[in-house]
Parts: structure tokens; sequence; C-alpha cells
DNA sequence: CTGAAAGCGCTTACAG
DNA sequence: CTGAAAGCGCTTACAG
């Protein structure tokens, strides 16, 4: 079955494939073609299932209704989850999206940007990883349509959707104030992001505003490739009865959250009795925990549904004033904290 | 900054773009081009930073180097890792991936098929949903390139990845029959999948070999878009005390299973004193899970490895024989099921 | 050893 | 109202 092409169906009707390509692209009305042609046209392609060659079409009007999606890994529930609302989406707007997991490395983002860019995506919708200044400046440079998610680099001026990590982290770590805890701990991930920055930025004036001194050997930064080995030597240094007795413990992304808890677990901890936890995101795992974990889940179908929107406009109106978006994200308490 | 093309390239340097083309495709050696000339070009190519554009290339050879995936759902994290491995993968081979999740519709999957079908992708992987026999028959027809990962249709020749669903089903049930538990449920899916119909298979098998009769009571489906709700009833009709008392329950899937063990906490029921479970798959949430699930894990790996493996030599031999894989998945035993 | 030309399947001025 | 022609950026016989 040869798939059938706009001049097969011109053959056939003896017109020409301007003709069949105007009438398909709803463009009959004006170029005021005859009401009988184009029904012809309409019919038989319609009959013959043709279905327009997008490669084709691409090449010529330079359009691929592909959007390129860098993140650090698909696999991870929280990129999963935001992943599949930018896809449906986009899909809602007649793009598709090619997925591609950078593993917080920039070589990776910066082949797979290369990679995308060589005429396959219109626009880009990137979580850049830590050290990938030059690449977004180089996509400013080009012209390149993108939008950012999740962090951002304050000194680049670019579209961004992002949540306020600060007051996220402030909340939380309010929350545990709150509930009694005062040595509180702070696992987070040693790369230079501004999110991650602010998480920890907010935990650090949560303690301040209520007169707790900030305890940085309480601040633990683990590397993006953490194994098990790294976050049981973390919790170990903070179990209670080592050095200060640690009451809480602030997990800054779901991954180290989960890790960690497991291996609370294993050395024979009780949350929250001897030690109370709260997470950022917010993955199935919390809610099925015994204790339930208390989480700052981030709105990810609003973080989706902007990014393609914002990416949309740029393509298409090539505006020059950016969007900086920055979204709430709401802390859940749950028995992990006492509550 | 314009991209800059072949044209470019051969314009500056006073030489035709067949030259170029030939040498930037390491076809210098093959055409006995000049060493010189060659220099000249790959160094050019290089300062102008020359990416050649995929789109029309695509046009020209009809490969795109690109393979379209379509699953049930990417928030989902099973299938989220097995996206990353296939993504992985194909990455290792140059190839691109878009990701398209079919909620198990089969009218999507088919506007998802239909929609990449149009030059977009060189082939698919592909979760078929329920229903969807027809779209698999027409690839088939098309001689388009795919394999069937997660389920197949036993009817129809393919090449597919699949792991041997009724023996894990028959380990995990087994294992609870040793643990002395004998009044066993079923929580499945009522979608006709044959991956589903194992699974249930699986565990009618272990209960006939181990004389227990098979209650047709205690095998409950699901729809696909299930919620809360649903698994709330469904427990609760399984709850000890309701009618016969329900020692154990076998989740059919880590979707279920999350949801369903969400709901037996909520109920105050305790896991495993109570109710014992074990469940297919093995998401992050079953291991910090107080007590930690047994599960079945998937070689999610091997399967996306594979899968590619297969689509690749497909689309480069268009060899006929179909390939049919199936895998070992391993029973993991933990304490939910009081190991 | 190198180049002119055709063509992949479209869209879009341009002309009539 | 309709068609011939150019061109998007490549690759690949073909010819010399």
């Amino acid at each position: 079955m040869k798939k059938i092409s706009l001049n097969d169906i011109a053959k056939q009707l003896g017109v020409s494939k301007t003709l069949v390509s105007l009438v398909l692209n709803g463009k009959a009305k004006q170029h005021r073609i005859s009401h009988e042609v184009c029904n012809k046209v309409t019919e038989l392609a319609k009959e013959l299932n043709y279905k327009p060659n997008q490669i084709a079409k691409g090449l010529r009007t330079g359009k691929t209704n592909t959007i390129g999606l860098i993140i650090a890994d698909i696999a991870n529930p929280f990129f999963g989850k935001l992943g599949r609302e930018i896809e449906k989406e986009a899909a809602n707007h007649g793009y598709r999206v090619i997925f591609c997991s950078s593993d917080e490395n920039p070589a990776n983002s910066q082949k797979q940007i290369e990679m995308l860019q060589q005429g396959q995506v219109d626009g880009f919708i990137i979580a850049p990883p830590a050290g990938s200044e030059n690449q977004i400046l180089s996509l400013k440079r080009n012209r390149t349509p993108f939008v950012l998610i999740d962090r951002n680099f304050p000194d680049i001026d670019t579209n961004y959707i992002v949540v306020d990590n600060i007051q996220a982290a402030f909340d939380a770590t309010s929350h545990l104030i709150n509930k009694g805890y005062k040595k509180i701990a702070c696992i987070t991930l040693n790369v230079h992001l501004n999110n991650m920055n602010q998480r920890v930025l907010g935990y650090k004036q949560a303690l301040i505003e209520n007169n707790i001194p900030v305890d940085e050997e309480l601040i633990k930064m683990m590397p993006f490739t953490h194994e098990k080995d790294d976050i049981v030597e973390a919790v170990k240094q903070l179990e209670p009865g080592n050095k200060a007795k640690v009451e809480a413990v602030f997990f800054a992304t779901s991954k180290l959250g989960i890790m960690g808890i497991e291996t609370l677990h294993s050395l024979g901890l009780h949350i929250p009795d001897d030690i109370a936890v709260v997470s950022f995101d917010d993955p199935d795992a919390y809610k099925i925990s015994q204790p339930p974990v208390s989480a700052i889940a981030q709105p990810l179908q609003e973080i989706g549904q902007e990014s393609v929107k914002v990416l949309l406009d740029l393509m298409n109106d090539n505006q020059s004033e950016t969007k900086k978006i920055v979204l709430k994200a709401k802390f859940i308490p749950r028995r992990s904290s006492g509550a």
C-alpha cells in the first residue's frame, strides 16, 4: 500500500496540485474555487484516505508541529506527570512532543538541543541543568522559541514557568516549627540550580523568622546522581543521639525523600515519633506511606498548560516581551509531621 | 543568525553541493574525492557550525530517525521508567522518540498512529490498548515497522516483547499460599488485554494447584479509569468480617495497588496482620511503604532495549520472521505478605 | 575526481 | 476560478 500524494489526487481528477492543496487546506473560499471542484477533491481525498506528508510540509513551511521537551528524567514521577500535562496540552493544539532526559547533565542537554535544532522542532520546553547557561543564551541568539520550566537562570532574561520555591519551603519548615520541632535538618541536591537554592533559602528564612539559629551542619548536599549509600550516610549523620538530636527533616526533592524515608525505616526509626518528615513534591508514594508524608504539591497541570501556551504564543507571534510566571505550590500536612 | 545550508558551503568554496554532501556523509573515499577538497569542506563546515537539516534529509531519504512510542500513560511510573529505557536505547542508535499516551483508549491510539504515520516516524513501539486490533493489522498491511510491548494480540502474528505474566502471577499467589493464606482476593482491570487476563490466570492456577477453590466473588474488575471511589468500594467488599474473611489480596497493577493500599490504611486495616498484600509491578512507593510491599518487578531495561533493537532490525533489514520475546518477571517478597 | 540535474511532497506567489 | 513554476534543503543516479 503505497502512500498517496497530492499529485495522485490531482492526476486522478485532472486538476493541478495547487488546487488540491488549496482545497485541502481550507483555502477554497479565499481563492473562490468552485463548489463542485471543491467537493470532488474532498471526496476523493477521503476515499483514498489521503494524509499529507508532514515532512514535506515541514520542509516547505518551516513548521514541524513538534515541540522538544528536555527534562531531567522522564522516569522521575515528578517529570513524568509534568510531561504528561505538556503532552496533553500540546496535543490539544495539534503538536507532538519529543522527550529527552538530560539527567541534569549539561553535555546531554547540549547534544539534545543541537539534535532537535536541525529542523526537527519548532520550539523547546526546557528544565535547564546547572551549567547550561550558554545553551540558553545560544537559543536566544538564534531566536529559537523556548520556555524554561521548573528552574531558570536569574541572570538571563527568558520566558519561564516556575513555582515560588522560597514560599513553599518556608511554609513546610514553618509548619514543622509550629509543631514544636526546632532541630530541623535539610537534605538537598548540591547542584547549582536556583530552585534548589531557593528551597534551602525558604527553609532558612523560616528558621530565622522563628529565632532558631541556622546550623549549616544540618544542611546536607547530595550529588544529583546520589545513590542509596549517600543518603544512608547523610541520614545516619542526622540520626537522633548522634551529636545534636535532630527532630525533623525537610527533603528538597521527592527522590531524596523516598530514599531518605526508606533509610529511616531501615534504621528502625519511627516517623514522626523519632523524626518528623516533610518533603518537596508529592508523588503517589507519599500517600500510601505509613504514615503518609507531608508534602509540597506543585501545580503540575498549570505548569504544563502554561508552558505550552507561552511557547505557542512565542512561535506564532514572535512577541518580544518575556513571560515570567511564578505559581504557588501548596503544602499538604500529613501524619509524617504530626499533622 | 540564519541557518546555513549545504549550498552556502558549496558557494563559499566554489564547489558543488554534491561534493559537499558526499564529503559530509563520509562518502569521500568511496567517490575518491581529493584529500585537499575533502579537508576544505570539513573545516568550513565545522567553522560555520553546519548542521544538516534533518527534515530535508528525511524528505529525500524517507528516514526520520524518529520512533513513535505509544503507551498507556507516561505519568504512570511503570511506563515512565520503561519510556526512559526506550529513550536511552534509541538515543544510543541516533534515534529520538515521540511519546504518546493513549489512556488505554483505542480512539486515542488510532489518532496518534495516524498522526505519526504522516511521514514523521520510521517505526513504532506500541503498548496497544484493548480494541486496537484493527490498527495493528493496518500497520502490518502498510508494512510499517512496529513492535508491541507489555501486551500483544495472540491472534495477530507480530513482533512483541512481553513478560511471562502467568508465571509471575502464579509465583506471587503461590507465595501467599505458602505463607498460609487461603482466602485470596484479586483486584484487576476489566480491560480485555491479554496481559491482564494472564495475571488472573496465573492467580487462578496457583489456587487450583493448591486445591483452593476459585471464588469468582473475590475477583474484582475495575475500569481502567478507576477512581479512588471504585477501589474503596471493591476493597470494602473484601473487608474482613464482611461475609467471608479475606486474608490476602493480589493487585494486578501498581496503580490499583497504590490506591488499594491507601484505602486499606484509611479503613484502619493493618498490613499484613489484617490483610496481606502482593502486587504486580514495583514502583518506588512499594519500597518506602510501611510495611514494604511484596511485588513483581518487570525487567524494564531489557524490555526497553530489546524493543528498540527489534524495531531497528526491522527498519533496516525488513526481515520477515517475527520476533516474539517473553521475559521473566521477578517476584520480590517483602513484609506486606509476611515475608 | 567533480558537477548538473532530478526529485522527495508539499505551498505559494504569480500570471492569466 | 485555475495552473505552471519555483523552491524548501537535501541525496543520488548519471555523465564526463
